[in-house]
DNA sequence: AAAAGTCACGAAATCGGTTTCGTGTTAATA
DNA sequence: TATTAACACGAAACCGATTTCGTGACTTTT
């Protein structure tokens, strides 16, 4: 790369003192007209820019934000770093994106390397892996730091920072409520492990409506998708139940549903109703298109943001941990309607 | 923010000179046993970590790629995002990512951010409106100040730098010649204006193949997609044609051309097949599935960071700007086949 | 015993800015 | 005319590291 023009070189060329040069710059009226013109000129001729590193160190700030994902690509979190880089846009920060790839190393790793100065604050999302594991330490030493930190989605309490979630419980509850009153009375539930706890939460929604409705819940119409097999296998078995309906916490597990109901001679949404999460693609694409729990990404994302970037920026409050709840709603389309 | 341990805290606290922690911390010869090991042991007591900032300025680098992206809610853009991120870190890196929402005056500021000395090189993919404005100053400047930059896959000659590209003529071809291999006869392609240039690359494939099968190109089978307005009223008109073919140059105009075969009540494939490109999830899971040409983002993303590096690393070589094409190929599903 | 060599550590420059606090010159005031 | 104020600028400290170059105290060699 080419060496950079820096304040001492003009300071040098123009038999000035750096300061002088900084203050120039900056229109200080210390300085005479004649000296800032000649100052100024000779800045934009050569195209000077100051050193953003330079000012960090001095200023002890970055205007970056740390972001990890566990993953990308996925509508939801695309959507959300979309909803978080123009949050901070709009108030003069940059992101700095890096994926934890659901590792729980990968993300102590990151972590640590993001604490070290480059960024104001941290915007995270927890890895499976971690969440399994239940070690929190890294985050905790983070804390214990005072390093501003939202935590969103996939979220745990004891870590004491603040927090913006989807209301996962009551986007189950509104889900299951919606194939009940299509009529459906023997609604399948598709999710995830126990220990991803938005799908535990969603799930805790869909039973409690299914109790409201004086339905008890079928561990046989309920599967709990490992990613790491065929998944569309594991869904077929639900099937073998005479199921009416299914809910499924994510578009993926919704979208393999609507091929296995067709597989098996089911019409969708006449035979079947099925609702998914996420508003993805996917759900919008497909034919029939799929009804889901818009998740709003975007506004959660912003939300994060804004939220990490008030804790940056007033930092004499005393702590006291915040928690967002985003309500979801539900997106109608062509995957269910009344049984006839 | 609690303030940071520094070397200088150490060195105070513990009555010696920076220097001394800083050789110390890194298990100089120069300093005794003794005294390393009372440094050290304080270090990892207060759990000291070097303040980045501090090294980056001193090292003149960042190890940092900044990556500019017109949008990422997009399966192709999100795939590459993954592959750049992981070949950076393979590579001790981190990728800063912003977004220039196809917009041409975001592009020039947040190019203008990151070349302040925040990154080491920039990865880059032009807007729309960039392409269509033909003004790359923005890039000429970057270029002439020597800032290592990779465009990919929009690419524009008169920026001389390195490019990652998909054969996009190459695969335009592919994807014709496989409907034409189908019996197809009538084949419309879905495209976007001609300003984009991929647009365009794909075109000239499409028309090359047409032209060995000595069909003549027809302008009714063409629609230049305006994304303001509504995709799938822009879509049906080509359907008046009675086309058998459609090649559509990303996977929602694929999906939306589908959905109108099927109002339309042609069944696909039997009817007319449908080829799209980007090999996303909507083709995947839409249904049928749709017969793409995959782009491999995954790779395309590395081989961009892998070339930004390497740039970066050994910047004494002459420059001799290069042009890393990638070629892609069909992935066979369910919506094309042979005419009956 | 004098010269040379090791050892263990510190002072100071450097990276590229900002900012405080002088200070010499000129102009205004008493 | 002596005192003070305003003006225009420079010197130096600082942000947090690294690194070169000394240097004083011992130890070893001749």
């Amino acid at each position: 790369m080419k060496k950079k023009i820096t304040i001492k070189t003009i300071a040098k060329e123009l038999g000035v003192a750096t300061s002088t040069v900084s203050k120039a710059l900056k229109d200080s009226h210390e300085i005479s007209t004649e000296t800032k013109e000649r100052i100024q000129a000779y800045a934009n001729y050569y195209n000077y820019k100051p050193n953003s590193l330079a000012l960090q160190l001095r200023n002890q700030k970055t205007k970056v934000i740390g972001v990890i994902l566990p993953k990308i690509v996925h509508h939801f979190f695309s959507t959300l770093i979309m909803g978080i880089e123009e949050g901070a846009n709009e108030k003069g920060y940059h992101i700095m994106v890096c994926f934890s790839n659901e590792s729980y190393k990968k993300e102590v790793e990151t972590l640590k390397v993001l604490s070290n100065g480059s960024v104001d604050g941290l915007i995270v999302s927890i890895a499976n892996e971690t969440l399994k594991n239940k070690d929190f330490d890294h985050f905790k030493e983070l804390v214990s730091e005072e390093i501003p930190l939202v935590l969103f989605d996939r979220v745990v309490d004891e870590i004491q920072c603040d927090k913006v979630v989807v209301d996962d419980v009551g986007a189950g509850y509104k889900a299951t409520k919606h194939l009940l009153e299509n009529g459906r009375k023997k609604i399948a539930l598709i999710t995830t492990p126990n220990h991803v706890n938005v799908g535990a939460l969603r799930r805790q929604g869909y039973e409690k409506a299914l109790i409201e409705a004086y339905i008890k819940s079928d561990e046989n119409l309920i599967v709990e998708v490992d990613e790491n097999k065929d998944i569309k296998f594991q869904i077929e078995k639900i099937f073998e139940e005479g199921i009416d309906g299914v809910f499924a916490v994510n578009e993926i597990y919704a979208a393999n549903a609507m091929r296995v109901a067709k597989e098996k001679g089911l019409k969708v949404p006449n035979d079947i109703s099925i609702i998914g999460f996420t508003d993805g693609l996917i759900s919008e694409y497909s034919s029939p298109s799929i009804t889901t729990v818009a998740q709003h990404g975007f506004t959660m994302g912003k939300q994060a943001v804004e939220l990490l970037i008030e804790r940056i920026e007033k930092e004499s409050e005393v702590y006291k941990p915040r928690k967002i709840v985003i309500s979801s709603d539900l997106k109608l389309r062509e995957s269910t309607k009344p049984s006839s």
